[in-house]
DNA sequence: GCATTAACCACAG
DNA sequence: CTGTGGTTAATGC
């Protein structure tokens, strides 16, 4: 353990970030630091757990098993918390996460988090922000996948990377065809089949997994009317 | 009926 | 792993 390396992280959370110089140190003394190799498991579904976890650099797939396969809840890019909901109140993990690049991922003792969420108004505050945040994304994407239909919810999932993750128009998807239907609720066949189609439309630029987005506006379009 | 959508299977690079 | 073609089932005119 390090006194010192919250105090002196450059990727605090915005709820860190309201924490005094002693609360940082108890801080950096109840958490630890670990690298995690591309396609490393950083906790699975069903596994105890009594962290909290913070995705300080690098992306992370969240996904959950389903009982006809497997479903990708949503890519998550660092800095930002990763599993409030599931060791907060459970103490088992509902869904599994897995590092798509090389990521550094903080795991915060519990009991000090909790500390800090009872005595700093100021940090509970920016937590719960963070959750309304994420149950607004959920429910949006809930929608998303009931309702539209195959090109729509791959046309979503090119802009989020392209606008979220990226944020260029040029991107090299860091999934499998077999993942990104499980992330878009398609088939690998259908994926296949959906890119090909908006690249012989002159909608994106296909070249394997490196995709140039050429016409947002249509696929903004797609994703709209499903 | 006919068209659309998408899943499943099989096979080829 | 990925792209394609054929087949099949469900759904909506």
């Amino acid at each position: 353990m390090n006194l010192e390396i919250c105090k002196f992280c450059n990727k605090r959370s915005l709820a860190a970030k309201h924490l005094g110089n002693e609360e940082l140190e108890r801080l950096g003394n109840n958490c630890n630091e670990v690298r995690f190799a591309k396609g490393d498991i950083i906790f699975k579904q069903n596994a105890l757990s009594s962290n909290i976890i913070y995705i300080k650099e690098g992306l992370v797939k969240v996904h959950i098993s389903g009982p006809e396969r497997e479903q990708i809840l949503k890519i998550s890019k660092g800095p930002a918390f990763l599993g409030i909901p599931t060791t907060f109140g459970e103490k088992i993990n509902h869904y599994s996460a897995t590092a798509i690049n090389d990521t550094i991922v903080c795991f915060i003792d519990i009991m000090t988090f909790k500390g800090f969420i009872a005595t700093n108004s100021e940090f509970s505050y920016e937590i719960i922000i963070d959750l309304c945040k994420n149950e607004i994304y959920n429910f949006h994407r809930c929608v998303n996948q009931l309702q539209k239909q195959g090109p729509g919810r791959v046309a979503d999932a090119l802009l989020f990377f392209a606008d979220e993750i990226f944020e260029r128009d040029h991107i090299e998807l860091p999934l499998l065809r077999h993942e990104f239907g499980d992330l878009t609720g398609n088939s690998r066949e259908n994926v296949s089949r959906i890119l090909t189609d908006f690249n012989r439309e002159g909608l994106i630029n296909l070249n394997g997994k490196n995709i140039e987005l050429l016409k947002k506006d249509l696929l903004r379009q797609i994703s709209e009317k499903g």
